[in-house]
DNA sequence: AATGAATGAGGCTTCATTCAT
DNA sequence: TATGAATGAAGCCTCATTCAT
């Protein structure tokens, strides 16, 4: 039974989506990427042109999805504590989901100069869910229900907590400690 | 004006250190570490043996350091609110200071299959920092002093948040901007 | 007209025989081999994995033709005089025809801790040649139509002699000079 | 006790030809040369200038004396039965003594392109031998005591089978059987 | 005289890319 | 369309040599 060549393609960008993720962009060979992904090594030069191109696709793609995931939120429910408390667990688990694109995005952040387009990428993104953050924590401040805090530095910071908690461990969270970590978080904005 | 070799050496290791972390340990070269370190490049290997022992060694010999200063707090203190508050700005200046290492340690770490023994080091070190944030933890929340979360969960996010903090930002911190987000952060225990 | 993988690989074998015997392992280099075997010199790597292989294969692959043709005499003739006469002149015209094969194998052999897997091959052909001359020396001797020596000193004595003639001279050998050796030779089984 | 300059040169020269004989030129370092004789690196530099020039003094140096030995014969005595017997067994226990060396003397005749100077060294004694050991055969075939073979062929045949046997075989002989293979060479000159 | 720190040329190898099938 | 044989650029490393002490 013949793959189409839609989930050829498709292999081929989890496969390297997790092969820079776990072990950096240099050191994948697009060999190894070729093998997991069960086609020939010719096939993924056919697809993406080159290395390059395939990292930006491996960013690309998968992008919109999970952005629009990331933010959807109401910055202005009725409620706060309960906004907050059911965004912050689903990003947490949305991001243990993740993990593997999320480091592929650091890893091209912090590269920046070398990866220059997905670079522009990952952060054109940081900056929509940064601004949308905000505007959830300044509503919430207006009406006197989250704390007083400058609210990019909070909605910074919570990103932070949120990236740098999956990318310093290396293990998988179990579903009631995501609830633990995401509890926890909601202190950060100032409830509970 | 000859420098000598130990300065020479610590050139080396600093400007490793930087290329390391700022462009992968894969794409850094050593041409490209002893160029900038201005000395011929079999000197590299004259001092460190090979690329490997040179990046256990950036990650190796600071580490005693920055430990020492990061551990720097106490966790019986008179005042919880104060210690916290000093420890907190204590810890961004440093973490945006040392910068550059911290993104070295996060690439081991985010790699630990090919980087054992530097990411054994920068592992250890984690668990000891962990460890003692438990401590002041549990001891300020048995005086009700601090929320009373799971004392692991906190020291991990808070740990987190100062990782997340500055790997995902490319640029430098102001001496300002430092604090308001350590008053920020000492949210997470509960305190103001 | 393209060559065949097939054909091309050969070329790369005997390029690489005749350097490595001609000039040692060491200061043979992959570039030359490549050069003068007309292939670009990644492609010797992509047929032989690497210079140790390449070497293991120059030995390995040309023994079993060799070893056919030198063990191919009668170990209990009607006339010994005769075998011998036409067997030595074989040796002598096969070893001078292969001179750089026997020159590879010295040296492997003289540097076995190094080349190891080379040096079993050419020790077991080695010793499967001493077998059969020694019991064609023992027959011979059972009819007392060869000198009363120790039969393996006088076999180990004909293949130093077959291999030292090649090894310490370096210019070709008329077809006469060869005829005038082996003749030579047949004195040491006692003949003549 | 301090080593004189005479006695450390010599270790190095003995060491170095070591090395050479069993390692090859190539496969050989200065450092090891230097660490196995107990002296700086610098030293050896010193000494002998460079690399090339001290297998040129491994060659050199000792090719005096070695060839007195090997010469130290009559060519025209009064029973070449019992010169030859003395002569033959003579060789064969200084060839096993001087094994490093005449491996040595191999390696360069071999890569005589290479290590010009040591060659035309090696191969000028390889004349001296060839022609003492003809004159020798022709007085012993005037006087009909030795085989009516062509003088040149059978002083090579001899030369050959002696080098043959050291080169090919890596391990020691004892001096009994050093014994039997000189008995057997005499058959090649038609003794016995 | 003796040393070894510093150096960079050159080799082996890896690997992204091209191209003929 | 899919493939992998062929290629050579570039990196790491080894090591002979130089030179200041």
């Amino acid at each position: 039974m013949k793959k189409t060549i839609e989930e050829k393609r498709k292999d081929v960008l989890e496969v390297a989506t997790k092969l820079f993720a776990e072990k950096g962009y240099e050191a994948t060979t697009m060999a190894e990427i070729a093998k997991l992904a069960n086609v020939g090594f010719g096939t993924v030069a056919t697809y993406f042109e080159n290395k390059e191109n395939l990292l930006l696709k491996c960013v690309e793609e998968p992008m919109a999805d999970f952005l629009e995931e990331v933010l959807r939120f109401n910055t202005q429910p009725n409620d706060y504590q309960e906004e907050i408390h059911q965004m912050t667990l689903k990003h947490f688990q949305l991001f243990s989901e993740k993990r593997l694109y999320l480091l592929l995005l650091i890893h091209v952040t912090s590269q920046w100069e070398k990866y220059m387009k997905p670079y522009l990428i990952a952060n054109k993104a940081a900056r929509e869910m940064s601004d949308k953050f905000e505007q959830l924590i300044q509503n919430g401040q207006r009406e006197g229900k989250l704390a007083e805090a400058n609210a990019n530095v909070l909605a910074i910071s919570y990103i932070s907590l949120l990236l740098g908690l999956f990318l310093s461990n290396t293990d998988q969270f179990s579903e009631s400690a995501l609830k633990l970590y995401a509890e926890n978080a909601t202190r950060l904005f100032g409830l509970q």
